[in-house]
DNA sequence: CGCCCGTTTGATTTCATTCAACGCGTGTGG
DNA sequence: CCACACGCGTTGAATGAAATCAAACGGGCG
């Protein structure tokens, strides 16, 4: 079974210092440039990118050229999923882009002397899977303020979570790109926002720039089912 | 870290012959009938279970009594998924369910001892993650016949992989249920599969067993993005 | 055999998509 | 330094598809 399949991408708790300081012998800094494509899906899958700054997302284009975003990729995330030597998804810098670029032969001889490396990675898929369990459970919701609601709350939690403690969400990738992961048209996301600071949920310091006014609103919205508050009836 | 978190759900080449032979010395037999609930989300995780027979659903209660189902498990598969020592979703059978019920503490001590089944666990977290990052990428579609279409896809390709190799494709959880995996109202896949077949696309024997009669069209429906298949300018 | 759960079908409403036009801001070239 | 243009975002109006409400049907199980 080919290691290639273990790479990932996203994950908390990444690396210990140690751990990155070792691969950072075998690895290189690369930099990327918003905007530009840092991998293509089904391309040889032959290096894993450590993130260091910026944000990166991670889409499939469909034959209509639309793409659906299966992810977006902060610090410290990893990029580089593969299947059979090929990764499954193409990955663009949303904003200028710092990394290491990690070889995959120096990975997979890096994990086999070291077991701890590899319980490491099973963390980060732990991670990921509930991270894509996330985002299926966002995407199952039928109101798009429901929808913009939970990724401003997804947003908002990794900030906090990195310490970026600003009482503010900062929004680094475009309408559309937020629309083609929350699967909607970028105007009903746009809609969704205004809709969200008019009712003083929100206010824009500037279009990328997001202050939650009413958190306990701003989950009453993300977790609203429908129109009003009635449960209904399931399972006919 | 807890090792609890490493159990998972779903999964390809699950075990070898002796893998599971070590296992079912630790394990009891377990029996479920249909519609039984096998644990609760935020229950104690104390026993992982592997599905000999039967099929299975993962789901999150919300508030509002309606549920997400999250994934369906089939024979091979493992479910347990934790998280902080607690069960992430509830499971329920979905038909008659027979399997292993495995202690995690005994799994634990095995997974110390033995890397080569820690490997696995990465293999099958893997196959995991895709197959979360498809059921995302179904739910981002818009039109219910789509949605369908990909679902059945999904289950085909599954029972075909299981070397069921019927000409049918069998169905053994409910319309209520699919609507709730695939992110609409019960009416509308019944409303979706009924238009299938008017099409000519598939045909039922039962209400449970349906012929894909023409893949190319099933293909068809599945990657069309609205009505037309007129490609749509993006980003702005 | 009849009841009940699950499914189908119908009519109406709701809400996001779509098409279209305008505004803003940023970066670029004159 | 200003003007303009272009990408991105916002807003508006009409269409359309699925949710919802409601009722009838069928099949399986007691």
């Amino acid at each position: 079974m080919p290691a290639e399949r273990i790479s990932t991408e996203t994950g908390t708790s990444p690396l210990t210092d140690e751990e990155r300081l070792d691969l950072a012998v075998i690895s290189s800094v690369v930099r990327f440039k918003k905007g530009t494509q840092i991998y293509r899906e089904r391309d040889r899958a032959d290096a894993v990118f450590n993130i260091n700054n910026g944000v990166v997302k991670s889409y499939k284009t469909l034959p209509d050229e639309t793409q659906h975003i299966v992810a977006f990729l902060f610090p410290d995330d990893l990029i580089g999923l593969a299947e059979e030597g090929k990764y499954v998804n193409s990955t663009e810098a949303v904003t200028a882009v710092t990394g290491y670029r990690i070889p995959v032969k120096a990975l997979e001889t890096r994990l086999q002397k070291d077991p701890g490396l590899e319980f490491h990675v099973i963390c980060k898929l732990c991670h990921e899977l509930r991270e894509a369990q996330r985002h299926a459970f966002l995407l199952s919701k039928h109101r798009a303020l429901t929808k913009v609601a939970l990724f401003l709350q997804m947003l908002e939690n990794y900030q906090a979570a990195k310490g970026e403690g600003t009482g503010e969400v900062y929004l680094p990738m475009r309408r559309s790109d937020i629309a083609d992961y929350v699967g909607m048209s970028f105007e009903a996301v746009s809609r969704s926002f205004r809709a969200l600071a008019s009712r003083g949920v929100i206010t824009f310091r500037d279009r990328r720039h997001v202050k939650i006014i009413g958190r306990a609103q701003l989950e009453m919205v993300a977790s609203e089912s429908k129109t009003s508050d009635l449960p209904r009836r399931r399972g006919a």
